[in-house]
DNA sequence: CGGTGCTATTGAGCGATGCTCAATAAGACT
DNA sequence: AGTCTTATTGAGCATCGCTCAATAGCACCG
């Protein structure tokens, strides 16, 4: 027992190891929040070394903002399968969004709601959020939101977030009533924040 | 400079003790994320050792639950100033909220929005959540809520929070028209998760 | 005024964690 | 076979949360 298997070394390409290691900090993610994960477990968990960690990520707080950036990516793809530029349906986004937060509910909380501002992830997790907006906006067909609007959109994101992952949690209702919630208060706030502006 | 003067010892009233150094977390709070304050900063901004901290709060997740539990007092007072049975009026609270938000908003985010569910301060903003949407409840004059009507308003606090806190940081538009924006969006809300109870 | 007991207060130290640095060795290319 | 790049590692440091045994204010009693 006292004598450890020297184990040969095996050299992986970097880039395979980045996707791998981000790959075990988003797994973690989803059983433990942030805070409580250690370079130690991610390491040993890759079957490498602490040292070989901080060689692709100068700082822990490097590597998880790499996290965090993948996960937003996969947020995005979910409520808005359209892509990009082409404008999804208000229905689809909000079933969408819906529907990955109740397979990712763990996930997610970990990420979004866990920062706050001057917290380093906040940054992070702000560029999805104002991502989320920018389609949001497009669903709507809002070409020059007042900044109100914006704002009151953004909000209405932490909205569906507490609402979204509440029901995953305690299943307040029906599945189709939050869905019709959540697309009557954001028409609602809108209408409420641009008739503001007159 | 090698020698410490041996400084007297001064023993204090161990409640005047917990009261100070609360406070001290409190103020700190306004400067720093919670992960990123140390039990040391706060003994040392004390003037004691970190030894005595522990002989008060067992924890540091105690001492940070007192802490939590002190400032959602505060908020709690500042929106509701009528009390814990008497309703105030839907203006009034909307308006104490926001000010609140407005002089405290690094303590404010500091507390509420740094939390994950999992995380030990979840729980402890919650109660102070639960507070709240019970007031905001009262204030309405909604006697037996359906669980979504609880959940919309829960919700609605989200909305509430990070539209004020963006409107303490970037002003996108008048005052009034956020409190409209407030008070408008919760009758909505209330009126979409109660009507789909029927 | 002196002694006694309670406890507020402390210093020394331990394990874990984030991070650094110099050394090693796998694999590619001559 | 020899050389060069760099993926990989072990040893070690500083800080942080926390424990434990010891010290010393201060109140109370005689």
């Amino acid at each position: 027992m006292g004598t450890t298997t020297p184990q040969r070394r095996q050299r992986h390409d970097p880039v395979e190891r980045r996707k791998q290691l981000i790959g075990i900090g988003l797994q973690m993610l989803t059983e433990r929040p942030l805070h409580e994960i250690t370079v130690d477990a991610v390491a040993a968990q890759a079957g490498i070394s602490r040292t070989l960690l901080f060689h692709y990520f100068p700082t822990k707080q490097d590597f998880y903002a790499e996290v965090v950036r993948a996960a937003g990516r996969r947020m995005l793809r979910a409520a808005f399968p359209a892509g990009r530029d082409s404008p999804s349906e208000l229905d689809d986004v909000t079933d969408g969004y819906l529907s990955f937060i109740e397979r990712r509910h763990e996930l997610y909380t970990g990420l979004f709601r866990g920062t706050a501002p001057g917290d380093w992830l906040h940054d992070i997790a702000q560029e999805t959020r104002t991502q989320m907006v920018d389609q949001l906006l497009l669903t709507l067909g809002i070409q020059r939101p007042a900044p109100m609007v914006r704002a009151a959109i953004g909000a209405w994101l932490s909205f569906a977030e507490e609402l979204c992952l509440d029901w995953a949690a305690h299943r307040p209702g029906n599945r189709d009533r939050v869905l019709a919630l959540l697309r009557g208060s954001l028409r609602n706030v809108v209408e409420l924040a641009d008739g503001d502006s007159n």
